[in-house]
DNA sequence: TTGTAAGCGTTATCAC
DNA sequence: GTGATAACGCTTACAA
């Protein structure tokens, strides 16, 4: 490890060039530099070239500390993810920045390790930095977040779910009724004994109760519903993926369709069937929820749900530039999310299995 | 979609509570409040403690834009990645917001799609917001780069690599020795018959290039140079390392280990081999690099090198902490990388592999 | 059209 | 130990 100590430079060394060097450089007055940066079609063309000029000669940029004193806007976002690591979460993340630095904004990263009391610091930090606009994600948070953003006056939103809770609009999809839909697919592919492997640790994961719900739901309503034994609670982990299958199947040797509330779970979930020497889907259907990019590409394909991240990004930055700017903006924004059918899933096959079922789909 | 649209709140609308209300209700003068927030020790702990209700009744925050008017320091540090889409960087990037975040610092994020024009736009952007110092990522940079940084006096910190260039100080691996020494393992397993697969699209990528270098190298110096025709360019996408996988073994039937720049490209070489019907490690070995958390999961467990990334993450902040403080900061860190030796890898079987390649064709 | 000048909210330097 | 006061760099009435 190369130590050598040198000293650090010291903050702005040179003091920073200032509108009233390039006044005075230009032979103007100050005021007439700001409006030149900033109405420029108010100034004489001639003048303001002028300025101009002596703008990039001194490379002279505008202090935004002052700036945003004295307007009271910082054009700056925040944003706060439980965490970067799942790929999800780091592509809505970077739409959102892509957009919002178009616009002219930039945007602060914080991250609340799936922590709501952690979520409430980072927030707090935040609007202490003067942010314009928040971004979070789902809509499970600390009682006091609310009255915090409400007595800051910001603009927010929540991302990756569809419902406004609490007055927070939100932007994203229907998770519950992306499961309800995989159930229902798998149920009309003859699928009977079902598994569900469900990220809900932690309890704040709001997005993967919906999704573990839309599962149950489903189930109730078509006369079969989930035993807790056959709903297996993990985080978010590959490993915990796997633990989950052999526990399921354990529990439930009969089970054909193992619905997974992410991919990471379910990509677990096959390695672990493949270590088993049970066929996907020969054997067993499995799915996942999200449409990672490694999903395409397992062997074989996940069927799995297509999250529309960038899009949420994206959506979320024209809300609160919108929303900043006084224009009027939707209570909430409900966006499709795509049932992905690929080979993971199939009709399951009776008499193959341990157990016998009264299948009545051919192959 | 949910459409309704309702006016926006606008901007602050409740003027915000600032010091001077309340050195008014706690009947003292601004300064004293400032005191009390900023150097609670010179304060009457009486005087003190009556303040300190008051903000709390009053739920007072400072304007940190009138803070870094005055103090010349935003406590904002700035990063540029060039996509976050990475876990590797992914996982650095929330590493550095944390150790900020318990310093007091705040982080901008930015990223450049691999773009270096990109790149030094947004560096532009954080410098006009007056970041105190800037994370970036590997030493390949835009010409203007150096002298944007020089100018705005920014301390600033590139990562991921290990050699300071330009002036710039780095932390991170040393990658060409990484390879090296993955490439000399591979040998000691008897290896001759050598093929490479590096994401050196884009051109800007050193890391990668910096990797293929010590493949390079090695095979050198071993005697057994690398023909272009062994080198496989790719992009960090899990299809290029597939589709590499099968130019690699359609030019050199030969190949017995084959040595990825990234885990992504190589797990796509993974799941290649698989299907053209090769065993890994049996007729194939193939090693990765970064050791995302799927690499220990794959069948085989992949053999690859180990990036700090957490690490590099922290140690940035640490670093450019110090640096803006006047602390004494080392010229560069290097830190270890660790090669991970698992399952993906095995002595070459001479003979065995022609006869299989040829089934594997016909299936 | 351009210049003058008054703050924006905070903190540091002075007096007291 | 505490209070008045003067910046920090910019924008915007208002005046010219």
């Amino acid at each position: 490890m190369d130590k050598k100590p040198t000293t650090a430079p010291k903050g702005r060394q040179q003091p920073r060039v200032k509108i009233e060097d390039v006044a005075r450089k230009a032979n103007v007055s100050p005021a007439t530099v700001s409006r030149v940066l900033n109405h420029p079609e108010i100034v004489r063309p001639e003048l303001r070239d002028r300025v101009m000029r002596h703008i990039a000669d001194l490379s002279y940029t505008r202090d935004s500390a002052a700036r945003a004193l004295k307007s009271g806007r910082m054009r700056t976002i925040g944003i706060i993810v439980p965490t970067l690591a799942l790929g999800i979460f780091a592509e809505g993340v970077e739409a959102l920045q892509n957009r919002l630095s178009e616009s002219g904004y930039t945007l602060f990263i914080a991250n609340s390790q799936y922590d709501q009391r952690r979520e409430l610091q980072e927030l707090q930090s935040l609007i202490e930095r003067g942010i314009d606009g928040i971004v979070l994600v789902g809509g499970s948070h600390e009682r006091e977040l609310r009255a915090l953003i409400e007595q800051a006056a910001v603009p927010v939103i929540t991302t990756y779910v569809s419902k406004a809770v609490g007055g927070i609009p939100a932007i994203g999809i229907d998770n519950e009724s992306a499961t309800r839909e995989m159930t229902d697919y798998l149920r009309r592919l003859g699928h009977v004994h079902f598994g569900a492997i469900a990220n809900v640790v932690p309890a704040s994961n709001d997005r993967s109760r919906a999704r573990l719900d839309g599962i149950q739901r489903a189930l109730s309503e078509a006369g079969i519903p989930l035993k807790p034994t056959q709903i297996i609670k993990a985080d978010y982990s590959l490993a915990q993926g796997r633990s989950a299958l052999r526990q399921l199947l354990n529990d439930h040797p009969d089970t054909t369709a193992v619905i997974c509330t992410t991919d990471t779970l379910a990509i677990g979930a096959m390695a672990e069937a493949r270590k088993m020497g049970l066929a996907v889907p020969g054997s067993l259907s499995i799915t996942g929820f999200d449409d990672i990019e490694l999903a395409a590409q397992m062997d074989p394909p996940l069927t799995t749900i297509s999250v529309p991240a960038a899009e949420i990004g994206r959506g979320a930055a024209d809300y609160l530039i919108n929303a900043i700017s006084g224009s009027p903006v939707p209570k909430s924004v409900l966006l499709p999310y795509r049932l992905v059918m690929r080979a993971s899933t199939a009709p399951p096959r009776p008499g193959e299995r341990p157990v016998r079922r009264q299948q009545a789909r051919d192959q």
